[in-house]
RNA sequence: GGUUCCGUAGCUCAGUUGGAUAGAGCAACUGCCUUCUAAGCAGUAGGUCUUUGGUUCGAAUCCAAACGGAAUCACCA
């Protein structure tokens, strides 16, 4: 950034600290900035103020505003003259300002419509429009990280759309990301459904079922919970405590019986869970077929516990750990503000986080990444705020650069999804429920001649698909967020479908555009005036490197989905207003195509980073 | 009880390192398809930004307190 640290250039779209274009707007921006420094100086004797721009609010005419109220004492004038004296001088200095307003305290400048016309024409020749400059930084991402005991819900929906989105968005902010998978395939829940299934499943099979292996799987573990209550409802009529019964519940019992037997390595424990397993994998690999993600490396706790045990050791050995009497082994964290954490049981079997230790030493021995993002929703705050603590302890390299990806959970009008209790929104039928709304709504606007059947029903696909997660990306991350399921999700308004559809439209009109053999390309800066929503609409587009860099720092899709709809809503305001294809001033068509194609791209290229394709007809 | 997060239109959400009259969508109502796709556009209506105090030229935004909600504080994962 020019000028040092005395000016701050800042941008209030969104609060945040940006440029609007590499080239050439925000050389306007800089002189802007000097020149109003200088009028401060030669007018005022204030030496380096700190000069900040704003955008100008829509209802008012101008680009960049600058407030002068910060300036009326040292000035010793009322703010409008401070204002008026300021445009003056920048007037009559600034070939590229063409005029300036004064309301209250703040002064609006107005672009020279030329900037306009040479903005486009540089966003158009700009060969490294949609990417930022390479980082030649490896950063891991880990998202999704499924339970094997049952189908996934609408929660491991957003979970894996958010983590696929920001792995698109880091790649695109120039960092080499590497996207895996932890599988949670051992404990007391996995043993739930492997029991229930013993006990009741006479044999059955996916093939035998018809059932997805994870929903067969899943359907087991609802009948472990249903006999689990029975029995313990049974054993408080009898005269027990409530407490006593969880434990006592012979079901229970049973289970943790099967646990222990299964890490004693039981080959007939051994043998049903390799099996139970692979149903709920390959279950699993259908979903995420149909969600659209991909990892770049699989991992298994049943993998990584074993290496969290030697982390132990290591960290005994140093005095990072320490042991209990009873054996277990715990960390201190009381200097940071937390408490002892255990982490080994006295019996020496891992706990939750000796499995995360061990898995994030893995990944960096598989790929030597220092920067890390943990995908997992919010009511694990504590436990990744603990584990970051713990690699800081132990020293390990990669322990400055971990951040935990922290969302809401998605609740229900009726509350928390439970998938014991079978209240949840499962993720599959979900998915084909929005694919069938898709495709009825398609049919009723009647636009699909032409389409082969194949074609269709890629089409129902993307729409479906782009509608759902739109609805879940748009949302800030971090915010929990409410499903109605009795409320369908919207084709229309702020949705994916109405980004989709500006999408299709473009590239309508581009088609046709070509079949009339008009070459729109601009050569040079075309010497037009360009109305105040194309002036918008260039705006939007040359801010879209800045979006990435927002993106990337807050880990958001949400800001590049409401980006995608910005400029989807400003290019359909531009589309009422003028006539493209059919404009007779040539010079106008081919910058209004131009202008199409441009926001044709801006679209397509933000809807990859939220893994939302761009259907070129519907 | 401790810690963390949240409270903006009837509903779902933007906007928060302090700026002008707080924005979208849905739902309701009015217009616009013999011209480039009406899944669109233009408009009407809807707000004491939970409350109270403070900081200052200026607060939805920062600080404090209160009220309301959520998560977490496991030898579950």
């Amino acid at each position: 950034m020019h000028n040092e640290n005395k000016v701050k250039i800042k941008f209030m779209r969104n609060g945040y600290l940006c440029r609007l274009f590499d080239f050439p707007m925000n050389r306007i921006q800089d002189e802007l900035i000097a020149s109003i420094q200088s009028a401060l100086q030669s007018i005022f004797q204030i030496e380096n103020a700190e000069v900040v721009l704003q955008e100008t609010k829509k209802e008012f005419e101008g680009t960049f505003t600058f407030v002068v109220f910060p300036f009326t004492k040292q000035a010793g004038m009322a703010p409008p003259q401070i204002a008026q004296k300021i445009g003056d001088f920048v007037l009559e200095n600034l070939a590229g300002i063409s005029k300036f307003q004064v309301v209250q305290g703040f002064l609006n400048f107005t672009l020279a419509d030329e900037l306009w016309a040479e903005a486009l024409l540089s966003l158009q020749n700009d060969p490294q429009a949609y990417t930022l400059a390479n980082k030649n930084e490896k950063i891991l991402i880990e998202y999704s990280s499924p339970n094997t005991n049952k189908p996934l819900h609408l929660g491991h929906l957003r979970n894996n759309f958010l983590g696929f989105s920001v792995a698109q968005i880091l790649a695109a902010g120039g960092y080499e990301v590497i996207k895996t998978n932890l599988v949670n395939d051992r404990g007391i829940h996995i043993c739930k459904s492997m029991l229930a299934y013993q006990k009741m499943g006479q044999g059955e099979t996916p093939e035998s079922s018809d059932l997805k292996g994870d929903h067969l799987v899943g359907k087991y573990y609802v009948a472990f919970d249903k006999a689990y209550k029975a029995e313990m409802e049974t054993l408080i009529a009898g005269g027990m405590e409530a407490e006593q019964a969880k434990i006592q519940a012979p079901i229970m019992q049973e289970a943790q019986a099967m646990l222990v037997a299964w890490e004693q390595g039981d080959p007939k424990v051994i043998q049903l869970w390799e099996t139970m397993n692979a149903w709920v994998l390959g279950g699993f690999e259908k979903s995420y077929a149909q969600m659209g993600v991909r990892f770049d490396k699989i991992y298994r706790e049943s993998n990584t516990y074993l290496l969290g045990k030697k982390i132990v050791d290591e960290g005994l050995q140093s005095g990072t750990f320490f042991r209990k009497e009873d054996n277990s082994v715990w960390i201190n964290l009381e200097e940071e503000g937390l408490d002892e954490k255990l982490v080994l049981r006295k019996d020496g079997t891992s706990v939750y986080i000796t499995q995360d230790m061990g898995t994030a030493q893995l990944k960096f021995e598989d790929f030597g990444a220092k920067k890390s993002v943990y995908v997992v929703g919010n009511e694990q705050d504590y436990h990744f705020e603990v584990l970051f603590h713990i690699l800081k302890k132990l020293n390990k390299p990669y322990s400055l650069g971990n951040y935990h990806l922290s969302y809401g959970m998605v609740d229900l009008p009726s509350g928390k999804m439970k998938s014991r209790e079978g209240t949840v929104v499962d993720a599959d039928d979900l998915m084909s429920e929005m694919v069938q709304t898709a495709k009825e709504r398609t049919t009723e606007l009647g636009k699909i001649e032409g389409f082969s059947a194949s074609e269709l029903d890629n089409l129902f696909n993307q729409l479906g698909l782009g509608a759902l997660k739109y609805f879940l990306l748009k949302v800030d991350p971090k915010k929990r967020m409410l499903f109605n399921p009795e409320e369908s999700i919207d084709f229309q308004g702020n949705t994916g479908p109405f980004v989709q559809y500006t999408h299709a439209r473009i590239c309508s009109m581009i088609r046709k555009a070509k079949e009339q053999a008009i070459d729109f390309q601009l050569k040079s800066t075309p010497k037009a005036d360009l109305s105040p929503t194309e002036q918008e609409l260039i705006y939007l587009l040359g801010t879209y490197k800045a979006k990435i860099e927002e993106a990337c720092a807050q880990f958001s899709p949400a800001i590049i989905a409401q980006y995608a709809y910005d400029v989807a809503k400003q290019f359909n305001k531009l589309y009422n207003e003028h006539s493209i294809l059919n404009e007779e001033d040539a010079i106008k068509r081919n910058i209004r195509l131009t202008l199409a194609e441009l926001t044709g791209k801006t679209i397509r290229e933000a809807f990859e980073l939220i893994g939302i394709q761009s259907p070129e007809r519907m």
